[in-house]
DNA sequence: ATTTCACCCCTCTAGACAGCATGTC
DNA sequence: CTAGAGGGGTGAAAT
């Protein structure tokens, strides 16, 4: 055993007041991945990729870099994936005020005016999501040129297909720039690549706080399971067979005080295991679990909308939950804090808990099939050894066990993902509805304009390292004159150069962090009528590009074909046509029809409850659905706005409010007050308080309809307000 | 005449980031 | 491609 490092072997390096920082936090020792770091003189301002599993403390590395940019007297940024994570590193870096650091964060819950962009400006330490700090990059502050260090978390995401382009570009941009970057990535394939193209120096370890047993399992062909256990745990090399691999290892769990966690690609998929286990956990419950459970289910009762504590409660009752993104956040973290404190023992989850805060168990059991277009696939070997890392709680479990691919049928195909090496990742930014968005912004925030300056600026990008620049620069060609089609850029030839402006437009787009072909399918919607409906312009957001898949309940798409064709009849909705504006693009009318069905009943007050079993969707989806419908309604108001469309942008600029709280347009002014919200504010109007005036002048009335407590408050609410104008 | 049931066909499958106007009193 | 569960529809049998 190696003898420990501690922080003040590197006093040296970290400097006095660095290291009282972090010995204050608690910090003594430094785990091997983080001294690598600092052998590899990241302090200095070198470039540095570190390749390590989770909780190996890769956050302090980048904490580290932070502090020191700060005692230079520069800014740090640290940009994470998720909201969740970049709030929560917000509090941990907070720490470091009362050494007189000023930390910030930005995402998309903070506008991004130029005020707000100049705010980030005080600030020495600004944690943003990655959306958010490309946005910000794009407007080009005054204070990028005091930013030292730019810590991305979560590296990796470089290659997911969706968001990895927003990585690649905060990236590009730091090499352009000039700005140290400290890359935090789970292992990949090719950490290698990835650190020549950053310029950095690597480290790799595949160091843990806790051992990882990865147990290899397979079904046989009776439907029950081999698993190949480690020696210490029974002392054997050859499989035991057990009918039922969850059921085996949730009695050893209960028996033995830990709790087990499950992954499953699917919601219907984790819904049903733990309706499945509920029973097996509920037979071993102690009194004194179910008194914690009782107190949990209370817990959910008060803060959960009835219709998703109806569903929850028989499981919970049981120390059983499942887990995924239909639930609402509220639901989520009082499920994921009950599961940390082991007040529920068993727990079905789709990857979104892997993706997002630290929730490790003992025994985490992954099933590796999923099913996308049409087809059965098996996650990647570095999706599983994300999902494998959950094992073993630091500090709690004296090891981690991961029962390896419950779903496959061969001892190879676990195998496969034990000693399988996780996957190179790629660049993603060269598709089209990719490199289109970034294109554009480098366009609209003149980093670059000329034909040359765009193609140089590309060339900096891992894509061009992967796919060599002539693939790069025909691609960026092909772009340009989509995105001069579209009416986002103009050309102008000037002697041996072309340059690129932005138009009106294309900078609107830009700003709005829209894609070019969202503003476009908007700017036709609306051409196409000089008025329209809500459920028109609801509709409409809803086949753009930028609005999220929706997951509508089986057979409900189908129930409203012949009232979708008489609203088209009407005129209600954009009518197919518009798919013909764009071609080679396939717009999703269908999903935009129902979106608009959604949240046009939103908007007409149809309680919650109704628009969710209307449609068969859950409660989290109803939020996704109506911050989406926030954020692109808003953004067809701008767009009408800047095409002079002034009716069209008055009724969007009311709609976006409507969308917001869910109210009809009688209801806007009360749903104001803090506390109000669409249920309250009806049963105000319905009771003939239609204005903050009238809340102040039928004061008694409030507090008959709300009671003393929040009657009162209200009225108080009302009367700042009236104060403020 | 109405209910029940076996059977076939069809459908469906994870997640999450981004915006913050303006004219008028 | 290499799935599999559940809903809906259908038609024939059972009541």
């Amino acid at each position: 055993m190696l003898e420990s490092v501690t922080i003040d072997n590197y006093e040296y390096v970290l400097g006095s007041i660095m290291v009282k920082g972090l010995k204050e936090k608690g910090y003594r020792v430094l785990t091997p991945p983080q001294v690598e770091a600092l052998e590899s003189g990241f302090l200095k301002g070198d470039n540095i990729v570190v390749c390590a599993p989770t909780a190996s403390g890769k956050t302090l590395i980048g904490e580290m870099a932070l502090i020191n940019a700060f005692l230079n007297g520069l800014k740090g940024v640290y940009t994470t994936p998720l909201k969740a994570l970049a709030y929560e590193k917000y509090i941990e870096f907070s720490f470091w005020e009362r050494y007189g650091a000023r930390v910030g964060i930005s995402m998309g819950d903070y506008e991004v005016t130029e005020e707000e962009v100049e705010r980030l400006g005080r600030y020495n330490i600004i944690v943003t999501t990655y959306e958010r700090l490309d946005s910000i990059l794009r407007r080009r502050p005054y204070w990028i040129k005091n930013v030292g260090v730019i810590v991305v978390d979560e590296l990796h995401m470089l290659g997911d297909e969706s968001r990895g382009h927003i990585v690649e570009m905060i990236l590009t941009r730091a090499k352009t720039l000039g700005i140290q970057v400290i890359g935090l990535s789970a292992t990949v394939g090719n950490p290698e690549e990835i650190a020549l193209w950053l310029k950095a120096k690597l480290v790799k370890s595949s160091w843990r706080p806790v051992k990882l047993y990865e147990v290899i399992t397979y079904r046989l062909s009776d439907g029950s399971y081999a698993m190949f256990l480690p020696g210490n745990i029974n002392n054997a090399s050859s499989p035991i067979v057990v009918s039922d691999v969850t059921r085996y290892w949730i009695e050893k769990a209960v028996k033995e005080g830990f709790n087990v966690l499950e992954f499953k690609y699917s919601r219907r998929g984790v819904e049903e295991l733990a309706e499945q286990y509920s029973s097996v956990v509920c037979e071993y419950l102690t009194s004194d679990d179910r008194n914690r459970l009782e107190e949990l289910v209370q817990l959910m009762k008060v803060e959960l909308p009835d219709f998703e504590y109806e569903k929850l409660e028989h499981l919970i009752k049981c120390g059983v939950s499942y887990h995924h993104a239909g639930l609402t956040p509220e639901a989520r973290r009082i499920i994921e804090n009950a599961f940390r404190e082991r007040i529920i023992k068993y727990l079905a989850a789709t990857p979104t808990l892997a993706m997002g805060v630290n929730l490790p168990a003992r025994v985490v059991i992954v099933n590796v099939y999923y099913y996308s277009g049409g087809g059965r696939k098996k996650i990647s070997v570095l999706e599983y050894k994300q999902l494998a890392g959950r094992a073993g709680r630091p500090q709690y479990d004296p090891y981690g066990i991961v029962v390896t691919a419950k779903d496959v049928k061969s001892m190879r195909e676990s195998e496969y993902y034990i000693r399988g090496f996780p996957e190179p990742i790629n660049s993603t930014l060269l598709s089209e509805s990719a490199l289109r968005k970034h294109v554009l912004a480098v366009i609209a925030s003149k980093e670059a304009n000329t034909l040359n300056d765009i193609q140089l600026f590309f060339s900096n990008t891992f894509a061009a390292m992967k796919m060599g620049k002539e693939i790069l620069n025909k691609k960026i060609n092909n772009i340009l004159e989509l995105l001069e089609d579209l009416s986002m850029i103009t050309k102008r030839k000037v002697v041996n150069n072309v340059v690129y402006e932005a138009t009106k437009l294309g900078l609107v787009t830009t700003m709005l962090y829209i894609d070019p072909l969202t503003t476009t399918i908007i700017v036709e919607g609306l051409k196409r009528n000089e008025k329209a409906s809500e459920l028109y312009y609801l509709s409409l957001i809803g086949m753009t590009p930028d609005f999220s898949d929706v997951n509508i309940g089986r057979g409900v798409r189908k129930a409203y074909y012949d009232l979708i064709d008489s609203y088209v009849l009407l005129k209600q909705l954009p009518d197919e046509d518009l798919e013909q504006v764009f071609i080679d693009q396939r717009i999703d009318w269908m999903r935009g029809v129902m979106i608009g069905l959604i949240l046009t009943d939103w908007v007409n007050e149809v309680p919650e409850r109704r628009i969710i079993e209307k449609y068969g969707i859950e409660a989290g989806d109803l939020r996704v659905i109506r911050e989406n419908g926030e954020w692109l309604t808003y953004s067809a108001a701008v767009i009408a706005k800047t095409l002079n469309m002034v009716t069209h942008s008055k009724e969007l600029f009311k709609l976006v409010e409507r969308v917001k709280h869910g109210v009809k347009e009688d209801a806007l002014e009360l749903v104001k007050i803090r506390y109000v919200g669409r249920v309250r504010a009806r049963m105000m109007i319905n009771s003939g308080i239609k204005s903050i005036e009238d809340v102040l002048n039928k004061e008694n009335l409030v507090i008959r309809l709300f009671g003393d407590g929040w009657g009162k408050k209200i009225v108080e609410e009302a009367r700042k307000m009236k104060d403020i104008i």
